[in-house]
DNA sequence: AAACCGTCCGAAAAGGCTTTCTGTGACTGT
DNA sequence: ACAGTCACAGAAAGCCTTTTCGGACGGTTT
């Protein structure tokens, strides 16, 4: 600390004894109850100013049994969709009074539980679980004395509340652009098949190519892993097999990535004689391609902040439940430019 | 909330009701206090048991004057930086009894002075500040109650406590490694001008050159900006103007990433011919290029550990001051082989 | 029998704040 | 001049826990 040696908080008695009232005087004036002349009150809060007086919130939570703070529970901070949410909740939050406590579980249930404990010893008023997939998830045990709310991850329990997004329209919004785009001839490739955002988006794919008329190039999904490695593969692999595919529809950015260095290698032209589209939105991704690519936003941030939103509902005792699936967008960039 | 409408918190006397005994004798069997026979706190921690009675924190702060908890202020959750700084924060806080209050200021002045008022009104014990470059900050202003430890971006106030990454070190460790791998032409090219840590980087890069006797290609590090495009461009340029640059030392992986992608269109063999050395060791970045990318990690979660240590002591009272540089180290992957 | 000791439990205070209730003085209406 | 209002300030209770101190009780020593 630079200077000034840790000065003792100020506290309200301090404030009304150099104000020369009572502390409940003090307190009113402060807080802007009636009950105060206004040349009075002014006195006491130039005292306050003078002396910095943060009203301490552990004793007026004490007393009123409401704190003005809620745990924001993940089960993995690394995970890349998890941060969105969380900034999305924090700014919801932040914008109140509400301070937010952040507890990261690693994944680990014992961890989980310790942090609940944790957190319902502080007194949180309700709590925000946010999941790293999509995948329904055992929803907290125990009975607890507050409110939950699910993020991304929805509950498996259909009477809680989650906030999630949805990726079967999601799959819908991709093929619709590329056909939008002219383009007839789609494959869809996407990452591991365990994953609920997989399967949802393959079956919301394959269902607005169905109400097209149309299939997907090889009447299915190609199903792999979340990487360029296998983006680049299976490119090649379909280019090999249906090489009249103008179209590709990528379950992630990365795999969107793998798919257009083997279009270039391949010398196939894009957006010219193919279009790609990926997933996630994610920038490091979609600005270094060539092209750059158009991708599916989820708006994760808005996941966060409805999911706020709705804890804050419960808290306040209107308490709505089951799942709420929000809707993706599509970002156009240069991968994706529909056909003359 | 499935089931169970919101059951009041138990308190301290409905466990001591339950059990038969003062609220004193309560208190000191649940703490494990000596003055309680063996029988009487079996009873007492199966009632709290039964209860599931979790003790008041706020109570318990606002008698002991210690709350347990701090404050994380970041000012931007976006950066990839602030994360792995603020997992090894929360990790080490969390593994002890502390709980933490993030706040994302979003690089707002007036944001990050609402978030200090309200975390020194709730008792916060310290304060972390994240920044997402290693430029020095200008410290938080007033004279605050608690210690303050700067992570990632130091404090411009040499007294205060920053912990940050040593770049001018990793600078000689990226060179060193080069060279171990029998390179002795090598160009450092590296992101925008203004940001210290590519100042720093490019110092140590320079210094351990000259220490081998050797100069950079071009006499110069080249500064740019972080992003893939130029790692391509300024990668082109320094094939035609130094056809025998035998190693490339990138000031980020996204940089590394266009300058391999040069290399591999223009026919040269990485590792064979050019090593390549990145920066950051960003997973989606260095696993997904061909080959796959060595890179210098700044180990951030060992920065957000020491802070959280630091300001442990801090609060404790043993008070350190000045920047504190941790070492970087170097992961290796394929595109640094050894020349045989 | 008196003094003493150790063990175990309970009463009470403290911590900072909000709120209710009571009290005081100045004013209004008749 | 007297009751009745009104505006304002203060005393005190209560939130929940921890800790200190003293009391009760049974047993031991002189």
């Amino acid at each position: 600390m630079a200077s000034g040696e840790t000065p003792r908080n100020a506290t309200l008695t301090d404030v009304a004894r150099l104000a020369g009232v009572s502390i409940a005087t003090a307190s009113k004036a402060i807080n802007g109850r009636a009950q105060v002349r206004a040349e009075t009150r002014t006195r006491v809060l130039e005292a306050a100013e003078q002396l910095s007086f943060a009203p301490n919130a552990l004793a007026r939570g004490l007393l009123q049994g409401r704190t003005g703070t809620v745990g924001l529970l993940t089960s993995d901070l690394e995970g890349r969709f998890s941060i969105p949410v969380l900034m999305g909740a924090e700014d919801a939050f932040g914008a109140g009074q509400v301070s937010v406590f952040l507890c990261d579980a690693r994944g680990d249930a014992i961890r989980e539980q310790h942090h609940i404990r944790a957190l319902l010893s502080r007194r949180v008023e309700g709590l925000i679980v946010v999941g790293s997939r999509t995948d329904p998830r055992p929803p907290l045990t125990g009975d607890l004395p507050v409110p939950v709310v699910y993020a991304y991850a929805p509950s498996e329990n259909p009477e809680d509340i989650s906030i999630t997004a949805n990726n079967v329209e999601a799959g819908g919004l991709a093929i619709d652009h590329l056909l939008a785009c002219g383009r007839r001839r789609i494959a869809h490739v996407t990452g591991d098949a365990s994953y609920a955002a997989a399967q949802d988006r393959s079956r919301g794919a394959e269902r607005a190519m169905a109400e097209a008329g149309l299939e997907l190039v090889g009447g299915r999904t190609f199903f792999g892993s979340w990487s360029e490695g296998w983006g680049r593969g299976v490119a090649s692999m379909i280019l090999d097999q249906y090489p009249d595919v103008d179209g590709f529809f990528c379950g992630s950015d990365q795999i969107a990535r793998g798919v257009l260095d083997t279009l270039r290698e391949k010398g196939r032209d894009v957006p010219r004689d193919i279009s790609v589209i990926g997933f996630d939105n994610w920038a490091v991704l979609t600005t270094n391609t060539r092209p750059q690519l158009t991708s599916v936003d989820m708006n994760l941030e808005q996941v966060g902040r409805v999911a706020a939103r709705r804890l804050f509902e419960a808290i306040e005792g209107q308490a709505a439940s089951g799942i709420e699936e929000l809707p993706c967008r599509i970002v156009t960039r240069e991968s994706s430019v529909p056909v003359p």
